[in-house]
DNA sequence: CTTTTTTCTTAATCTAGTTTATTGGCAGAC
DNA sequence: GTCTGCCAATAAACTAGATTAAGAAAAAAG
């Protein structure tokens, strides 16, 4: 029997490649269900960070605290989003990043050993990551360039743009801490929209 | 008969696969060698990116231009390093990418139609292309967060640790365009180099 | 419903980094 | 030679966004 869960998952595959019924029978027993509370952490800075995570429910963040304590998110992972320190995960030392939920979230675990194997067992899967693996590299190197020549409202924009559903769904300072301003200053930000003089 | 060219990259493959005879030598028939003068372009903002470039000599430089006319670089590609408007590349729409020569250079290309068959034909190379574009994505990663999180100082010194051979060779104003600042004000931080007063 | 905690807003002051402009050095072109 | 373009250095005025502080509003907890 298939829960909805693994439903959800094999239906994030199939966008990219094709398995047989057995072979998605396989990848799916290696997979384990993990509750994650609101603010509870699944990662922390310094851990060794050894599996991949998808969510199904809830959401996750991924950030790091820089010397001062302030806290800078480099990822959102809503439902259908895979998350992990890939940095950590593919050298095997401590990671720098902290990974918690923002609401009550339900997460599949792919450790690395069985990621691993999988990529020997069935290589369509070595295709599937790479495929993923391309577009975060995408999106990151729009954020390289977003960091660098936009302004702090123009950056706002493109997140309205880009996260529309987290918009009304997440706080404000979560917002401010993605787009790299204090939460003070978005809140200025939002109420002097395009204030044209009149 | 393989000339140095072909070694540099083979070497590089090495790195994550290893190949056949046979296979080695299929790939070598899918690269072209294409050199780029200082200053020339290999790629232009609006323009659809259809190959993957291997510098083997030289350096380009991969950045786009801003709404105001300034330069923000998000990749020198020294010897030994893949460059592509990977956006372009994937979804072959435009890019916003410029890639340039910062001195004369020589590339190996593989075409995006051939790169797909490559990854069918010999399916190591999936294999290849998705640690180095992991690698990347790490890198990249890294990048947002020392964006974020370190004041423009520290992110020239993190310049210099990380990119100790590029420092000498190339104009400051390059380093000030991927490390974020003016020229002027790099200037100023070299100049006061951890001027504790005395 | 009341209390406590978290989130959002407003406003005054402050600063890291920009803008603009001027200088001198140095390499290649004519 | 000297003319021209490129690069680095310096300085003063300027601005986007941070900091600090305080109160209002909303959500969570009890």
């Amino acid at each position: 029997m298939v829960t909805e869960a693994q439903n959800i998952i094999l239906q994030n595959i199939a966008r990219h490649i094709s398995l047989t019924a057995a072979e998605a029978s396989h990848f799916l027993s290696l997979l384990t269900v993990q509750p994650v509370a609101k603010k509870q952490f699944w990662l922390k800075e310094g851990e060794i960070c050894r599996h991949s995570a998808f969510v199904f429910e809830g959401c996750l963040r991924g950030y790091t605290v820089d010397v001062n304590g302030f806290e800078h998110i480099l990822q959102f992972a809503p439902p259908n989003w895979w998350i992990s320190d890939m940095y950590s995960l593919l050298t095997g030392n401590p990671g720098q990043l902290m990974i918690d939920a923002l609401e009550p979230t339900q997460i599949l675990l792919l450790a690395k050993t069985d990621q691993e194997q999988l990529y020997k067992d069935i290589p369509k899967f070595e295709r599937f990551f790479r495929i993923i693996t391309e577009n975060s590299l995408v999106a990151n190197r729009q954020r390289v360039i977003d960091a660098m020549s936009l302004s702090a409202r123009e950056r706002y924009e493109q997140f309205c743009q880009r996260y529309p559903t987290l918009i009304n769904s997440i706080p404000q300072k979560q917002i401010a801490a993605y787009i790299g301003v204090t939460p003070e200053f978005l809140s200025k930000l939002r109420n002097t929209r395009n204030k044209t003089k009149g």
